[in-house]
DNA sequence: CATATATTCGGATCAGCGATCCACTTATAT
DNA sequence: ATATAAGTGGATCGCTGATCCGAATATATG
């Protein structure tokens, strides 16, 4: 990659991220290329979509997750493990309001550019889940999937301004109905 | 109200209806126009905002709803009126994909045309919750504004197609939170 | 260092969206 | 039959993301 380009992309990235921080991850495209002093066309090349541009931008974020799930599978109890974890998930997404719908949509889009992070970060969660479950302190008729529809679930309603003040109280029950005790 | 003027208010919402069932609530209000035959400028007029359209649209099922708690309350046990009453709501918002975020926005928008109705919904869930607390079926720590959101949480799920598989075992995952057996 | 060339850039354009304006039509009351 | 109030919808605005292509430029080569 020839050395202004490079310069564009890491400069459009740190805008983008500025931006989304503070208008979540529907700000316009055009409104990040204009920040940048870039044209569209500038943005669009590098990033050809909404999700080119987040997978780079949370490619750090999503290699953290997983290796804190790595982490927990030692260092805590089961049941500590995947509860913290899954905390864990819920507060990254508030940094990036309204991730959950592209991450949703992506886990089943082959083509989306967060396909491969997003199938990564389910299957950190079903190793914690299933490690709870062989110890007994997680109900068993749930896996994976199920999980990462949970965290969605919660990390979505952290993204409804009307609904968030609820979001600790609510991971609390959900937590709770994973655990069997 | 002139006679024509009602003619393409009815026909517009039973278009309306229609489309939205085909592509969720997003649909575009220049589509329902065109398939109404009338011009988008008639459309926005009749229904200055998506919200007043969906408001005219969902007022009988909102109504319905709220009956349905209120039979529920001297029909059934109070947890079992309870979940009922949950399930209920969460599968009619399977009927019109996407309508659960502009439920969220609205319920703190005074000025929002489902405002009202969305205050009604969450008062009902709250008398239902609060009878099952009084039995001691139901756990004391959570309110009706609880409800509401863990119902949105649900009923967004099921709009999600990747996760919508999940919503019926969550949905039991869910209830088996709330309630203290 | 000078030049060739492959790369990168961004203004211009397109189709789509909801919102708004206003000249025109039409239903209805007198 | 006519006056008038009510209703209509084409045209236009500013916005979105997507795409094209002539202009600018970094870099490799002579």
């Amino acid at each position: 990659m020839r050395a202004d380009a490079r310069k564009n992309r890491d400069h459009l990235l740190a805008v983008a991220g500025a931006a989304i921080a503070e208008q979540g991850v529907e700000v316009s495209l055009r409104d990040i290329a204009r920040r940048a002093e870039v044209g569209l066309a500038t943005l669009l090349r590098h990033f050809p979509t909404r999700e080119a541009l987040l997978e780079a931008l949370l490619r750090t974020s999503f290699d953290e997750l997983t290796g804190r799930a790595r982490e927990l599978e030692t260092s805590s109890s089961p049941e500590d493990a995947l509860v913290r974890w899954l905390h864990d998930c819920v507060v990254w997404t508030t940094e990036y309001r309204g991730v959950t719908v592209l991450m949703a949509a992506a886990i089943e889009d082959t083509e989306s550019a967060l396909h491969a992070s997003c199938v990564t970060l389910r299957a950190a969660g079903a190793r914690l889940l299933a490690r709870a479950q062989e110890a007994g302190t997680a109900r068993s008729d749930i896996d994976g999937a199920d999980v990462f529809a949970l965290v969605a679930m919660l990390a979505w309603l952290g993204d409804q301004p009307s609904l968030a003040p609820r979001a600790d109280r609510l991971f609390g029950v959900v937590a709770s109905a994973i655990l069997t005790r």
